[in-house]
DNA sequence: CATGAATGAGAATTCATTCAT
DNA sequence: AATGAATGAATTCTCATTCAT
């Protein structure tokens, strides 16, 4: 909301705070290597943010603003729920591109046996639920061959989103390839299949593009 | 030497260091905090592991080699592909199960742009993925109805099945479930539906049961 | 930054560590210590040198740059070498005066074994052995009745100027005396006729009083 | 006394822990180090020598031992003072020859400040002044052409003895000189000479091989 | 806004020693 | 005589935070 210039010395605390707890981990991240990164002082950590926790939450914090927003946009509409869904993953993958760091974050950082964060999570995930419950399901699972449960769907289609931005240095090792823009455009049309149809599934022809455009 | 009665504290301090690992993470927890969880000495975790990275690193070998185990026993045989798989689901899944604690580290301590462990981490995948090319790609890949991409199906196959073991106490929450003996039982049978079909592939009537029982 | 207030914390802390190198030894000395004795906190230590060890080599750099300053000053000149000579013993002996603590760490911290400090060390001495090859010794050796070998007089003359300051507490048990400004007027000249004359040699009577103010 | 073979683990301990002391000091010089270095088990030093400091006194009696026993010795008999003393020089360095990391122990290790400790030498160096003041002064003392002070003299002549072998590594870096047999042949005698006339002292010829054979 | 100094608590590790076997 | 496990204290160093300027 505030606007920043590039320089903007709470920016570049907020900046090197996510790129150092993306790599080695919140805990292991110390403020005196952020504020150097950052090209700023130790004390102004504790100015802007309060404390080195503070610095987390404000980046946990842009990035679930950054995914709601993406998600009920995408989720809008009546267009088919396949269609919906499609546009949905393609703007979450993108979300997940640009953030890339916020997303191993948040993913990785937030103890998952806390109460209090837990609790948190749970909060954000049963609205992000609800959303999907609401703007998706009740004409989803009509059309569906066989009942799913979410409990299971839900988690595995959020593994499968989730993995490739968490794993990705190590792919680009086993396959020795690089992700370029050329493969982001098939990417999440593969994704979209195969949370559809599987590797084995008959996919319809006609349903083949429906989620692009 | 390998044979340890409960009461052995290095297998004390081992369980104390993978039960708070899996849940402050490894930088976050402190070698007094294991040691009082262990009733052990602090000076015991030097003797017996070196050091506290020494515990997380073994914690990290059973780990991966529990894994290593199942994975090649389950995917041995003439067996048709679609069998193995789902052979080889269940058996992670219960590796998993059983280890619920060191799925959770392995999958969220070891930072991935760090060259020496993005290193360690690529050399074991790409095991893992000879152990498919070679066991089941070559029969599966004729199956199938259409390409299909290892280098993006093999990490979003992976974040399926990791991804409830990671977020358990947020599914719980969420879905108002606990997960005992019975959900297990047809887990491993819906993430393999998944694979195969994804939510809306037809999936065929002979292959339904190959693998339950 | 070079002109420190008496109270400065950093001066205090060098001279808290140097009157307890030079009684305890620097591994027998804790930082714990270092920092009671300064009424300083432990942090500070790290904050301004780096490390215990840091402190140590502010320190011998300190002492050896005095060491070296007063060196050369006294060997300049054209004067007769056994002028220059008695010249330099006594400015010598008044650094070590007051800096007697920095004499004892000098002389007995240092390890001679490990490579990378004997180097350090002979880097120093070779230096300090090419100001008298270069101001003194040519013309010194053609006033000597026999030929010296430097690799035995050298240490020996080390040796002889600085035992007085590595033993003193000894000395004035032994010998039941105190130091005072009155024995230092003659000590000088004392030790000069020593290394010029030895215990036994005669000594001409117009190079008596050269040395003396 | 108690005669050892080459592997008893006692002398072992014993070996191990001079050679360690002389070349990291007492301090920093660890009990497992030792243990390691003497093969034995840790447990053992607290065995045979109660602690780790009762090694460092057991090496220093020993020392202490043979320094006394060389020096009654070689200060005995009738012959002129020249001739005792030459004798003694050259007794004497071969010991410190023959233990040199000794000499480093005795003469680095112990602090010079703490009163039991310097009591303990003080009276060690007591006995020694004593036997030369028995032995020798009386008669040298009339021989020289000047008086002369022990509590100058004393200190001076030790540092000289004993320089050489504390600094040795130092020495043979800067002199590019490696100390044989041949070396110590003509050493004691340079240092007696160097004892009795110093550098520029004229050097009666007589005397000149006084002290050999 | 911004800084560098300062703090006290806490980090991991190593220490010499002891003990049961 | 000898061992390996175990201990509790002590080690150095780093931490996030605060404060006076």
């Amino acid at each position: 909301m505030e606007t920043q210039t590039p320089s903007d010395p709470k920016q570049q605390i907020l900046d090197a705070a996510i790129y150092l707890f993306a790599r080695k981990g919140f805990s292991a991240t110390g403020v005196r290597e952020i504020a150097r990164r950052a090209h700023s002082n130790i004390a102004m950590i504790s100015y802007y943010f309060g404390s080195k926790r503070g610095i987390l939450e404000a980046a946990l914090n842009m990035f679930f603003q950054r995914y709601r927003e993406v998600a009920e946009q995408s989720l809008e509409g009546e267009e088919l729920p396949e269609v919906k869904m499609r546009r949905f993953i393609r703007a979450i993958i993108n979300v997940f591109r640009n953030n890339n760091d916020l997303v191993r974050i948040a993913f990785t950082e937030l103890p998952f046996d806390i109460p209090e964060i837990t609790d948190f999570r749970t909060e954000r995930v049963k609205k992000n639920a609800a959303l999907f419950q609401q703007k998706l399901l009740p004409v989803l699972k009509e059309r569906l061959p066989r009942p799913i449960h979410m409990e299971v769907v839900g988690p595995a289609f959020t593994g499968m989103l989730v993995a490739h931005f968490l794993f990705r240095p190590v792919i680009e090792g086993v396959f020795d390839i690089s992700f370029d823009e050329k493969f982001y455009e098939h990417y999440a049309d593969e994704i979209a299949d195969l949370l559809f149809y599987g590797v084995a599934g008959t996919k319809p022809v006609l349903n083949n593009d429906a989620g692009s455009g």
